[in-house]
DNA sequence: GTGTACTCAAAATT
DNA sequence: CAATTTTGAGTACA
């Protein structure tokens, strides 16, 4: 329609020379299977649960005679579409093995055939006809066309969408006329972008951003797509939450940084379906609403009920798809299995505060729906977040069925609709891993098979446990614990940093402060100590400083918050994780250790494995950044920044802190950022850890060791220096590498 | 296509 | 501090 199909073909084309990998689709599940060495019981998959086979396009298996094949596609993954992911983040097992009955962390290996035709055989009933009526999801919207899975997040590419005439509603049987496509098959989805001639965008494209390095350069996956948004929405809000701050005005910045998202449609997984989500997994934490938006999770801004127009073999009908529990009702939450929702209304309309009985319509009807056509429903539950008392941590819980519905007279004496959830059995833990650790917290003796206490031995703020319970390895190596790194010469002796006059405390938007005019005129945290962007340098403020101690611009001089823990993985020696949700952005530790000499390190740096070089990035850290180039924001456009290699080798063999044991992934939750802040020697900065994403507790705390997809470094491996240390990969991530230095 | 009511937000304010 | 007000975005639906 209209004449953008011109521009469409062009920009499509644009789009297949610039992300090839986009349109390359073929892609074959690692199924996850859980092993029960010593016999443990309690087989079940990994974090991803259903998607066991790939059904990119969310194909439903509409069979519909009067319908051609190929034609009515829609995003809906009722079937067990989805993520084909073993270890989706790439970040090891993150379904943590504390608990004893449990099989431990597992790695990718072949199919388990029960499991998979457990889940196979699961969303197989649920969908099919005969069981409850055939289950098609149908679109409710245009927005909703996307003839993808969400398997790519969507730069304007994946809106691709065919004529709205190519989809014929269920209910017109068949199209008048001419309605039959090109649609050459299943794998032609993408094709059809091609061909340019039957698709159109969606949307007016505000912009489309191509020159921005957003995209995933080297993967498809739809994890990584999940990621990349959600990294860029976070930026993007911590920058426009910055900019506030300066000028003094605060106003959801959430919001605002959705709609730039949106407006230039990086979203992933574009429109509604029922059931998983590809690249969202059981654990997932989010800190804002519009974040489960953006990847497609849930789309309601506010509403708690998600739902959506799906065709069963009879009609068509509402039927809900995602709920989010987050205490604006009386819901009860306490069982891990079950949960009893509240349906929607009746607390008031918007102008008059007088409650009323809730009405069997909208989400409510949907319930009363998906009640009786039995489909699954995502569950995403809150708890109050521990660093922001203010705050709400969102956790995806997974999938549900409705089991039972009511009504009852709420506090205020009027009906209310109750629907009665229960968890799908065979999945991985959700809300239950956050129970679990609040009891560990209410008491730490419950927290089984810990080898030590405090490995810290009391120089941490917080103490940091030691755990085992994999195999019977008592412990690392002797080591000397301690909490920063030590230079060749002591920190008075090297050069100075120059401080601020600011009294009191620096404040942002001053441009006085010095402090702030050496971090390119931004203080770098913003007021909840959150890095806002990631700098070559950053300078916190230091002795020099006339500011107090509780100066925002010192963060990590002050050691770690979070509760760690020490832990035996499977096949990777120790680990790092938190019992603490980890927010992007957050300071998680130093390297600590010892600075040593160029020379030293060719001497023996064979045998230490415990030595850091800030030589290389990582390429998910290097795109950390971007959400604030979608402001068009010249400041940052012209600091364009490269990235440089500092010459500081730390080794942490015989002394160190939590650091030496986070693990490599090329798939990595955590970044290294120099930092100063007792000295100004720029050769020597501390090197100090942020978290990439949220991370949920539990979750192995890893960083990109370098090497890999690095051409020097391949040639390097079986020649050189490099040679001795360069490793087989064990990270599992759908992207990995192969090795690591 | 347009307008509007509705909503288990999130911050600011009282 | 808790309760309340304010400003909201996306969606369904008229």
């Amino acid at each position: 329609m209209r004449a953008r199909g011109a521009e469409t073909a062009r920009v499509l084309r644009g789009l297949l020379h610039l992300y090839p990998v986009l349109f390359a689709m073929e892609r074959h599940s690692n199924c996850t299977s859980s092993s029960s060495e010593n016999g443990v019981l309690d087989v079940k998959p990994l974090r991803s649960l259903a998607p066991m086979f790939p059904a990119p396009f969310g194909f439903n298996a509409i069979t519909q005679s009067t319908v051609p094949p190929f034609v009515r596609v829609t995003p809906f993954g009722s079937s067990p579409a989805g993520s084909d992911s073993s270890y989706p983040s790439g970040v090891p097992p993150a379904f943590p093995p504390f608990s004893f009955h449990k099989a431990p962390n597992q790695k990718p290996m072949n199919p388990d055939p029960v499991s998979v035709a457990t889940h196979v055989g699961d969303a197989h009933v649920a969908m099919t006809p005969g069981a409850n009526g055939s289950l098609r999801a149908s679109p409710l919207s245009t927005s909703a066309k996307t003839p993808t899975s969400g398997t790519f997040w969507t730069p304007s590419a994946t809106n691709v969408s065919i004529d709205e005439d190519e989809f014929p509603s269920l209910d017109d049987n068949m199209p008048a006329s001419g309605r039959k496509t090109k649609r050459a098959g299943r794998r032609g989805s993408n094709q059809a972008g091609s061909s340019g001639t039957d698709v159109k965008r969606k949307r007016p494209n505000k912009s489309l951003n191509t020159e921005l390095p957003l995209l995933p350069s080297s993967s498809n996956h739809p994890r990584e797509s999940v990621e990349i948004v959600l990294m860029t929405y976070d930026a993007l809000r911590r920058r426009l939450l910055q900019l506030d701050e300066a000028k003094d005005v605060n106003r959801r910045q959430d919001l605002k940084a959705g709609a730039i998202m949106a407006g230039k449609d990086l979203k992933a997984n574009a429109g509604k379906r029922i059931g998983p989500v590809p690249g969202v997994e059981i654990g997932d934490i989010f800190y804002f609403r519009f974040e489960m938006c953006l990847i497609g999770l849930h789309a309601p801004s506010m509403a708690g009920i998600d739902y959506m127009t799906a065709s069963f073999s009879d009609k068509d009908e509402p039927v809900a798809i995602c709920i989010v529990s987050a205490g604006g009702y009386e819901n009860e939450d306490d069982d891990v299995d079950v949960l009893i929702y509240s349906g929607q209304g009746g607390s008031g309309k918007h102008d008059k505060k007088q409650p009323d009985d809730q009405k069997l319509e909208r989400g409510n009807l949907a319930l009363e729906r998906s009640l009786h056509r039995k489909n699954q429903i995502r569950v995403v539950r809150s708890t109050k977040d521990v660093s922001c008392p203010t705050g709400k941590i969102y956790i995806y819980d997974g999938l549900y069925k409705i089991d039972d519905s009511w009504v009852e007279k709420g506090k205020t004496g009027f009906n209310i609709f109750k629907y009665k959830l229960l968890r799908e059995p065979g999945q991985p833990d959700g809300i239950a891993v956050w129970k679990m650790i609040q009891k560990w917290k209410e008491n730490p003796s419950s927290r089984g098979r810990v080898i030590l206490p405090d490995i810290s031995s009391g120089a941490e703020n917080i103490p940091v446990c030691l755990i085992n319970d994999v195999d019977d390895e008592r412990g690392p190596n002797h080591f000397v614990y301690v909490t920063t790194v030590k230079y060749l010469r002591h920190t008075t002796s090297m050069k100075p940093l120059e401080g601020c006059m600011c009294l009191s405390v620096c404040l942002p938007g001053d441009t006085n402060c010095f402090c702030a005019q050496q971090n390119d005129g931004d203080l770098p945290y913003n007021s909840m100590g959150l890095l806002v962007r990631r700098k070559p340098l950053i300078y916190e403020c230091s002795v020099s400083c006339q500011c107090s101690f509780n100066c925002r611009n010192r963060v990590t001089q002050k050691g770690i918050r979070l509760h760690f823990e020490v832990f035996r993985t499977k096949d990777r020696g120790w680990g790092l994780r938190s019992w603490d949700p980890i927010r992007a952005g957050t300071f998680i530790c130093e390297y600590a250790g010892e600075v040593i000499s160029k020379t030293r390190v060719e001497d023996d740096g064979e045998e230490d494995e415990y030595i850091f070089q800030a030589m290389y990035l990582g390429e998910k850290a290097s795109r950390w950044n971007c959400g604030p180039e979608l402001l068009e924001d010249p400041d940052i456009n012209n600091s364009n920044e490269v990235f440089r290699p500092f010459p500081i080798t730390i080794s942490a063999k015989n002394s160190g802190n939590i650091a030496r044991f986070m693990n490599h992934s090329c798939s990595p939750n955590v970044f290294w950022q120099p930092v100063l802040y007792d000295h100004g020697d720029e050769d020597y900065p501390h090197i100090m850890f942020f978290a990439i994403k949220h991370i949920p507790p539990m979750t192995e705390l890893t960083y990109d060791y370098g090497l890999h997809g690095d051409e020097a470094g391949q040639q390097e491996i079986g020649t050189g220096f490099m040679s001795q240390r360069a490793k087989k990969c064990l990270c599992g991530s759908p992207n990995c590498q192969g090795y690591f230095g």
